[in-house]
DNA sequence: TATTGTTATACTCTATAACTATA
DNA sequence: TATAGTTATAGAGTATAACAATA
């Protein structure tokens, strides 16, 4: 049933749609109480320590340092991040989660989950839930090599 | 290799990430120019005769039918868009693409294409491009239920 | 010179509230 | 009452430009 050879137009043009509209569903629910997207995605990191800079998250994310560093004074101000100078370079700032943090960031995922999770036991077959786990690292590659 | 039986749950923490990411990704070369994402998904949608109202749109992208007023108001100022009253309903504006509008969004799909694709092209097998395409419909039947 | 971070400013996308006109 | 659309206002997320401090 499946075309032989997708073109990388295909693809490009049939993702687009899909993923601009699960974005603004994604995001949506989470600016009610606590956390926005961005904000959940810094973060995670910070958490998982994947990055634990300013600049470098900024880079994982591909956004400019500046927009990093609004989304983490909010987090700083509600007291969810803490910002300690690093005593080999006085330049950086090294970030790390509050005990508040870790809660917030557990909360919502927990909150984020409950709503995509509902949709997708309601309206996806086992199997397409494997496709949907299986095409994720994938889509996370193209936005890092776009 | 595959686990058996994924969660909702993993599905939608895996979804997120790259979703996300893809979706900066996606309307970032888009805003220099011309179209934005949000743009070229409306005029997208009216040439395709998917809606041709500003409330049928609004429906279909799940956004405020004053969100989706903005949007056709600065394309019609742009010359892209035509909106005529409808005859058979004094409330209703039918919406319809201007010569420019239809150029407009086929030479920025060939620039958003020409960005996605090449990635596609440079880092995904032939396989992983199938599995892109045939999980973009799924992206986006979760997008609308959730 | 290059890097880290901040402040200032502006634009896009989205939302809600309040309104008019039409059905 | 309900629907289609507009205007006004606000907030989040992003960008660039200009700057200070440190390497």
């Amino acid at each position: 049933m499946a075309p032989n050879q997708p073109t990388p137009d295909e693809v490009a043009a049939a993702l687009a749609e899909g993923v601009s509209l699960l974005y603004r569903r994604l995001r949506q629910p989470l600016g009610d109480g606590g956390l926005t997207l961005p904000e959940r995605s810094a973060l995670g990191k910070i958490e998982r320590g994947a990055a634990l800079t300013a600049a470098a998250l900024a880079k994982l994310e591909q956004i400019s340092p500046q927009s990093m560093g609004a989304t983490l004074a909010a987090l700083e101000e509600r007291g969810l991040l803490m910002r300690t100078p690093d005593p080999a370079d006085g330049r950086r700032q090294i970030l790390a989660l509050t005990d508040a943090g870790r809660a917030a960031v557990h909360a919502k995922r927990a909150a984020r989950n409950a709503l995509i999770s509902d949709a997708l036991e309601q309206h996806f077959t086992p199997e397409e839930l494997q496709q949907l786990l299986d095409v994720a690292p994938l889509l996370q590659r193209l936005g890092e090599v776009a």
